[in-house]
Order: structure tokens, then C-alpha cells, then sequence
DNA sequence: TCATTATGTCATATT
DNA sequence: AGAATATGACATAAT
């Protein structure tokens, strides 16, 4: 069990996933520098961030920002806080996400402890800095566990991914057989993993894009080449779900580790909820996988691409919101608590192993390592943790519901079923009455045909080995059919378990698409009726500065000419001269005018437009783009001799058609009435005899 | 008693 | 061609 260290990990203190999703839309803030009211300089660097979000998380900022008002704070941390080992801090503290690394975790504790990181200090560090510092090899075991959708496991999938490792279990049945029965019964009943345990965690596990919070790639179609339609529905980013699992497998409550022992969960990393992960201790069940156990688990290691893990843990709702409350911050009936105390158990005492910190489980290239922790086998090592909290104080039991039922018994003693198929939930011996029937069913078959070999290496051996095996073995027709028949219903057994779990997988994926578009589209709805709302304000502003211009220039018809021609086309006057009808901005001055002298509405007029050439008027649609561009760029030439405010064309109008070359060729069929009119008032110029200076207008 | 869920198995297609 | 695998469909048992 040499397995490495990862060289980064991340360390996951989610709350909720909405706490997660807030702390994101946080950070991304933070980046942008939206609403940052605090600059905390580190070294020779500054951050920019927000001080209510510091303090929620440090003691320091904490005190730093109390009795600070203003945006201009600026925080200068001790020289003994350094920019490696604040900036993960800082990510933490909006993401909720340490990511670290063997060679930094160290001096991030170390700010942490300087910041009054309480929460991470407490959960995180008390036992992470053991493992890396002194048991740096056990770290490894560290894998990512899965969010909170814990909830979506299914009971007894745990079963059913526990029997999808049957190839693995059936293995360590034998190896069991060869163990001494205390082993078996010590690690089984009691979920206390052996040294040996911890391989299941070991290999380290990309976080599948399905985690909010995880966004490493798995690539799906290499690790289940055939499953194509899921693909095709599910997307990639989705099929990693797999690997970060939402596992919808739960083992049932009970010492079902057992049966999710098999020493390939690491890879099966379905499943992982959360603390569960921290334990393992389901694993080490078997009485600790042998070492010859190392080959398998090794072929899982391949499925993590990458070499980040994460811890997750279902904290405190603290950690986003008030202010720590200092060192208690992390109240004993909240899982932090439990959560360090898990930690410290872990560290302590090696039974609980850590291997089971898995989570992240990126299906193997023969997904025969697949098992599942359930939810509640998961958290079976709490137990040992001898939490004062019931399981009703902690939040984190709490969320898991009633299907969360610490084992009953210790010991667990199984019955007389081989470990493989145990019953995983004491209280329910139905489906493992069920499926024990039909696994002895085959034993008792195999044995009535006389078969030389257990029936169980039949489906747990390779095609190799199993190929190798029958050629050993001069069977009988009736054995070859019996035992492909047994070996073809025991793939094809794991194979639905596999299929389902992906279909759940992608249902899952899916309805995190779904909630992450309604996010998405909510988003954009606001922005665009904040747009609007822009738009409106300044169409009204500019109405308003139009009007008064009209208003109080008293400008004779040569005047208006001379103006004329000198205005620009993105200036309002002009645009009044061209009085665009289609223009959102002609509208708008309509019912701005309109308002004023509802008498004049109704005498219309076509106005040509300000660039129009033609004499006449002819009607043409106005270009709204123009009036946009307008309305953003509006630019008030200021025309020699002659001061602004300078009266608008009136509608009737006509301008010359030498007009601004970049004015739009826009004509106005029907003029706003109120617009025409309130022009007419202010230059009562005739319309033929507009005219508009020569403009470079492209739009010609 | 009925609906739902979980699981195993078979048939078939795909790799 | 045969084995392994994926998956739809169905049956069964449990809830």
C-alpha cells in the first residue's frame, strides 16, 4: 500500500450546497473586485475582498474590520502570514474549498492559526497535519467524498455496488478463509479498517465537473468506452458523477461494510457521502485487505487522472455566515465537532481508517472494483467516535435522515452466510435472505454436480484465469453450461448494478444541469431587466435634456439651420431633427413631449431625417440601432458662434440632403406627434426648408 | 390491496 | 467467433 500522497488536495467544508453555491457567486465577486470593501495586503501583494466574508471565517479579520466602516480599509497582515499560505485561505474562505498541497499545508496552517481560521483549524488541520507530517502516506487515503446528495442514495444500492465488487469480495472471501475469524468479525462488525484498509482511499480521485465544486475533467467515455447513450444524454461533464459520485449507492444501515469492503472502493468512489469518506472504515471490514490486495486496488489507481483529492465535510453553517465565535466556534453538537473528533479518531486510532475518504471514484477500466458505501455504513465508524451529540443534534446525522442508523451491534457476527453476502443491514435480512438463496442455491447446484472448484470463482475470477481454470478441469456439459450460466448471470448482475447506478448518476447530472441553467437564466433575466431599466433612464434623461433645450431656445428659422447643420447626428438635437420614428429614443421623446402638450399631439408631420438627401421627406425606416448608438454615445458638438442649447429641427422639417455622412438614412414614416409638434413649436422653420449640412453619413 | 422500489435475470446489441 | 459489457424489459420480493 505504497500509494502516494496526492500532490494537491482539496479540502472541502461545505455546509450546503447552497452555501457552496453562495460562497462561489462570493468568489467570483471577490475576483472581480465587485463590492469589495477591504484590502488585506500579504507580503508585497493585496487582495481585495469582501470584509464581511473574512470575518465570518477568521477571528483576525474578525477583530481587523469590527468598528471599520468605509470601503478604504486596508489590512496589513503579519509578516508571518505569507502569500502561499493566505491565498488558499483566502479561496477557502469563499469557496469553501482548501486546496493544498503536501509542501504548503503546513505554512497554511500555520496562517490559519495566525488568522483565526477556527473552523478549518479545528476540522481540518487537527488531522491533516498529522497525516501529511507524520503519516504522510496515510493522507493519500484522503479522497473525496461526495456532496450532499447523499440523500439520493438509495438504501440498498449499497448492497447491490457491494455485490457489483463481488469479484473483489469473493477474493477476499478466500483470503478470509484463510484469516483468522477475529479478523473478519473485529473489521466487519465494527467497521475497524486495518492497516490494510486504508488502500481504498488511497488512490486519489479526480472530481468529477459533476461536484459543484469539483470541476477536473474525468473523461467518461475512456473509462466505460460503451457507454455511449448515457454519454450522449448525459454529457460528459455529467458522467463524471461517477467519479464524484452523489452516489446514490448507500450502504444500508448496519455494519454493511462488509460486504463494501472490497478493496477497490477507492475506484468505485461512488459513493461518498459525506463523512463517510472520512471513514472507511467500512473497508477494512475484511479484516484488513491483504496486501496482495495492493493489485487490484493498483488497477484502480488509474482512474484518477488527476492527483487532487478533496475531504469533504458537512460543516457549520458558521462558515459563511456570522462571525466565528472564537475558538468554540465549532459547537459540539455540530458536525465540525464531530467531524475533528472523527478526525483525531482517525489519526489516533488506526481502525478507523481513513481509507475510506474516498469519494471520488472514477469507475475502473473493468468496473468490477465498483462498490458502494452507503451512506449509513459510511458513517458507522461514528460510532467509535463516541460523539456526545445524538445523531439528532449533528446536522450532519441529522440530514442523512432515519435511513442513518448506527449499527446495533459490534460485533456483527454474521450469520452463517460467507462474508461476500452477508447481510449488510442487520435489521433487514430479506434481500440477503433472498440473494443468500440464490447464492446457495449455486453452492448447492455446484455441489450436487460435483463441481472442483468453489462456486464463487466463477464469477471472480478472470477470463483468463477463469479460461485457465476450466481447461484445468475436465468438466461435464452439464457443469460448463452451469458454470458459464453462473458466471454469465453474476457479470450481467454487476453489469445492472452499474447500469443503474450511471442511469441515477445521470439523473442526478441532469438535475444539476437543470438547477445550474434556472441559475443561469435567472441571471441573465436580472441583467437584462437591469438593462432595461438603464435604458429607460437614460432615454428619459435625454428626453428631458432635449426638451429643455427646445424649450428655452428661442432660435430663429436661420438658426436652426445654422444648427443644423453643425449638429451631429448622435447629439439629441439631432436626433430630434431626424426624429426617428421606429427609434425607441423618438418614442421616448414622444411621450416625454407628449406629456407636456397633449394638444399638439396628432400633428404630424413627416420629418425627414437628418441625413436624408431627399428634399422631400421620403419615409424610410428609421434604424433603432442608430437611436441605440445615440442614445449611448450621445456627443453635443458645440457649433461655432453659436451656443448650445440649440432647438431641435422641428418634424415637418425637411433637411437638405447634404446630411451628416454617418447619419442613418432613416426616414420616419410617422412621426411622433408629440415630438413633431413640440419641434414645430420651437422652430417653426417650413420643412422644405431644413436643411441639414453636409455629414460624412455612411449609411447614404 | 396497490403502487413504488430494488434487484435479478434474460435477450439483444455493442465492443 | 466468442467473451465481456451495456441496457431495455420483465419478474419478483419488499416496502
Amino acid at each position: 500500500m505504497n500509494l502516494e500522497i496526492p500532490r494537491t488536495s482539496v479540502f472541502t467544508f461545505q455546509s450546503s450546497v447552497h452555501c457552496v453555491h453562495v460562497l462561489s457567486c462570493l468568489d467570483e465577486q471577490r475576483r472581480k473586485e465587485i463590492l469589495c470593501d477591504v484590502t488585506v495586503v500579504v507580503e508585497n501583494k493585496s487582495y481585495r475582498a469582501h470584509r464581511s466574508v473574512l470575518a465570518a471565517c477568521s477571528d483576525y479579520f474578525h477583530s481587523r474590520v469590527s468598528g471599520h466602516a468605509g470601503h478604504g480599509l486596508v489590512i496589513t497582515l503579519p509578516e508571518e502570514v505569507t502569500v502561499d499560505g493566505f491565498e488558499p485561505l483566502l479561496q477557502f474562505a469563499y469557496t469553501a474549498k482548501l486546496l493544498f498541497t503536501k509542501e504548503n499545508i503546513v505554512e497554511i496552517h500555520n496562517c490559519a492559526e495566525i488568522l483565526g481560521f477556527q473552523n478549518l483549524d479545528k476540522a481540518c488541520f487537527d488531522f491533516l497535519i498529522p497525516k501529511f507530517v507524520d503519516h504522510g502516506k496515510n493522507v493519500a487515503r484522503i479522497r473525496r467524498k461526495v456532496c450532499c446528495k447523499a440523500k439520493c442514495c438509495q438504501r440498498r444500492s449499497c448492497k447491490a455496488n457491494c455485490r457489483s465488487g463481488a469479484d473483489e469480495e469473493e477474493r477476499e472471501e478466500e483470503r478470509a478463509d484463510a484469516d483468522p475469524p477475529s479478523a473478519v468479525g473485529a473489521n466487519g462488525s465494527d467497521g475497524t479498517p486495518s492497516q490494510s484498509s486504508a488502500p481504498v482511499s488511497e488512490s486519489p480521485e479526480a472530481h468529477g465537473p459533476g461536484c459543484p465544486e469539483e470541476h477536473a475533467e474525468t473523461d467518461y467515455s475512456q473509462l466505460c468506452p460503451k457507454y455511449r447513450k448515457f454519454q450522449m444524454a448525459c454529457g460528459k461533464d455529467r458522467c463524471c458523477l461517477e467519479d464524484c459520485g452523489p452516489q446514490v449507492a448507500a450502504a444500508p444501515p448496519g455494519p454493511s461494510g462488509e460486504l463494501c469492503a472490497s478493496p477497490c472502493v477507492p475506484c468505485a468512489g461512488d459513493e461518498d457521502n459525506g463523512a463517510a469518506d472520512l471513514c472507511g472504515a467500512n473497508q477494512p471490514e475484511t479484516g484488513g485487505v491483504p496486501e496482495n490486495e495492493a493489485a487490484p486496488l493498483a488497477g484502480c489507481l488509474p482512474c484518477t487522472p488527476e492527483s487532487s483529492t478533496a475531504l469533504s465535510f458537512l460543516a457549520s453553517p458558521d462558515l459563511s455566515s456570522g462571525p466565528p465565535a472564537g475558538p468554540s466556534s465549532v459547537s459540539p453538537d455540530c458536525c465540525p465537532v464531530g467531524l475533528a473528533d472523527a478526525a483525531v479518531a482517525l489519526e489516533g486510532d488506526e481502525v478507523l481508517g481513513c481509507g475510506g475518504i474516498d469519494g471520488t471514484a472514477a469507475p475502473p477500466p473493468g468496473p468490477e472494483g465498483q462498490s458502494a458505501l452507503g451512506k449509513a455504513a459510511d458513517f458507522h465508524w461514528l460510532k467509535h467516535l463516541d460523539l456526545t451529540a445524538s445523531t439528532g443534534d449533528c446536522p450532519f446525522l441529522r440530514d442523512l435522515g432515519e435511513e442513518v442508523q448506527l449499527p446495533e451491534f459490534e460485533g456483527g457476527a454474521q450469520p452463517e452466510k460467507s462474508p461476500c453476502i452477508s447481510s449488510v443491514n442487520s435489521g433487514d435480512n430479506s434481500d440477503s435472505d433472498s440473494e443468500g438463496d440464490s447464492e446457495s442455491y449455486n453452492s448447492e447446484r455446484a455441489r450436487e454436480m460435483q463441481l472442483p472448484f468453489p462456486v464463487e470463482k466463477i464469477s471472480s475470477l478472470s477470463r483468463n484465469d477463469f479460461q485457465h481454470l476450466l481447461r484445468l478441469q475436465s468438466l461435464t456439459r452439464e457443469q460448463l453450461d452451469f458454470v458459464h450460466d453462473v458466471r454469465r448471470r453474476s457479470k450481467n448482475r454487476v453489469a445492472a448494478q452499474r447500469c443503474r447506478k450511471r442511469k441515477l448518476e445521470c439523473i442526478v447530472g441532469l438535475e444539476g444541469e437543470i438547477h445550474k441553467l434556472r441559475s443561469e437564466r435567472e441571471k441573465l433575466t436580472q441583467e437584462q431587466a437591469q438593462l432595461k431599466r438603464r435604458k429607460v433612464e437614460t432615454l428619459q434623461s435625454l428626453s428631458e435634456l432635449c426638451h429643455k433645450v427646445c424649450s428655452e431656445a428661442t432660435l430663429s428659422p436661420d438658426q436652426l439651420e445654422f444648427l443644423a447643420q453643425y449638429s451631429s447626428p448622435d447629439c439629441p438635437a439631432s436626433v430630434l431633427m431626424s426624429s426617428s420614428p421606429s427609434s425607441a429614443l423618438s418614442l421616448s421623446f414622444s411621450l416625454t413631449l407628449q406629456d407636456q402638450d397633449p394638444a399638439s399631439a396628432g400633428v404630424s408631420a413627416d420629418t425627414s431625417p437628418s441625413g436624408d438627401p431627399s428634399p422631400s421627406g421620403d419615409p424610410s425606416p428609421s434604424a433603432s440601432a442608430s437611436a441605440d448608438e445615440t442614445q449611448t454615445t450621445p456627443s453635443l458638438p458645440t457649433p461655432p458662434h453659436q451656443p448650445w442649447p440649440r432647438p431641435a429641427p422641428a418634424p415637418p422639417l425637411h433637411l437638405p440632403s447634404s446630411g451628416p455622412p454617418n447619419a442613418p438614412p432613416q426616414t420616419r414614416t410617422a412621426p411622433p406627434p408629440s415630438l413633431t409638434s413640440a419641434w414645430m413649436r420651437v422652430a417653426s422653420v417650413p420643412p422644405a426648408k431644413r436643411h441639414r449640412p453636409p455629414r460624412p453619413s455612411p449609411s447614404f
